[in-house]
DNA sequence: GATGTGACTGACC
DNA sequence: TGGTCAGCCACAT
């Protein structure tokens, strides 16, 4: 199977566990690319047509949701995370570093 | 088919 | 210390 940036930053993020964050640069980093970031904000982006991708568990390298306008609407983001226990705060995502889930650490 | 753009990041001035 | 610039790749026009 041809696997395009894309789809390598789907299948990392439906890696996420339960309850944990992690960055763009985090995802293109462990992609081979960390400097694409602003690819994984794309793929995110597109990641509307994948049901399976939990986009609401990225965000950037500040723990911002940068991304959350992209949602149907602006607090879904938020209240997705605090379904999980992630705590956010003004678009920040509290104890980031705690949560933060490092796929080139944990894969 | 070429050009522009985008939910980012790191380096430079 | 803070703003600006370049780089990556897929998708839309």
């Amino acid at each position: 199977m041809q696997t395009t940036f894309f789809e390598d930053v789907y299948a990392v993020v439906k890696l996420i566990p339960y309850g944990k964050v992690t960055s763009y640069g985090a995802i293109a980093a462990y992609l081979g690319s960390k400097q694409s970031a602003r690819m994984v904000g794309w793929a995110m982006n597109q990641a509307h047509s994948y049901p399976d991708v939990p986009a609401h568990r990225v965000v950037n390298k500040l723990g911002r949701l940068t991304g959350k306008h992209h949602f149907a609407t602006p607090n879904q983001m938020q209240e997705l995370l605090a379904s999980e226990g992630v705590l956010v705060i003004e678009d920040t995502v509290q104890d980031f570093e705690k949560l933060f889930w490092n796929p080139t650490t944990e894969l």
